[in-house]
DNA sequence: ACGGCATGCAACTCTGGGGTTGCAGGTTAG
DNA sequence: CTAACCTGCAACCCCAGAGTTGCATGCCGT
């Protein structure tokens, strides 16, 4: 369901992770919004948005003329496990490969 | 200490992240090896290689002509850590803001 | 000593994606 | 009704970085 490299790939961008925090810190918000706290375009920050949707990381609910941006803490916690997962299955090769070295 | 831009920046990439796993599967490697099973140049490999130990993920240590590449847990357990925390606060953001909703 | 293999360095190409501008389409307030 | 405001679309610029080729350097085994 969620795709872990989306989520990787839109948070190696600097401007998409102050977007999020801006998202977490203050609530929902519109582009325009986060734009005048960016040092960027509001098309940029659109564009930005629309790849912080696919991966999962924001969903958008329109609210008359305006739609507010809103973040999803799930596929953080997705990509989280996904590199935790991989941290403890490195250890247990290292610890394996010591183990054969000492032998 | 570690730089989690950097962690993130180098998981972005679907070579990188290939490169990591086989490093973390098949234990250390040289780069010439580790080009061997990719679709792309030593030299490409070499340059990803270069990325990942910027951010810490792989150690280099010669031995003799060749150059052994092995992974590093910690900078992604820091990038877990980094991760679920924001989560954690944006959850507590959004029980805040739907608890004000409701009065 | 020398042939072979691995690394190291440099210059070059080229595509993706971040950023911009300009304008058209809706919606709301007054 | 209309002016103001926000969103949506399209075309365009530009550069970082992924990838390549070519060659020089360095280490090993025999």
């Amino acid at each position: 369901m969620i795709d872990v490299d989306e989520v990787l790939a839109a948070l190696a961008e600097p401007t998409r992770r102050r977007l999020l925090d801006a998202l977490g810190l203050r609530g929902p918000q519109t582009a325009t919004t986060l734009a005048a706290g960016e040092p960027v375009t509001r098309q940029a920050v659109v564009k930005h948005l629309a790849v912080l949707e696919r991966a999962g990381l924001v969903t958008a609910r329109r609210a008359g003329r305006e739609v507010l941006f809103a973040v999803r803490p799930e596929p953080l916690e997705a990509a989280a496990r996904w590199m935790t997962d991989r941290a403890a299955a490195w250890d247990a090769r290292l610890a394996t490969i010591k183990k054969i070295a000492e032998e």
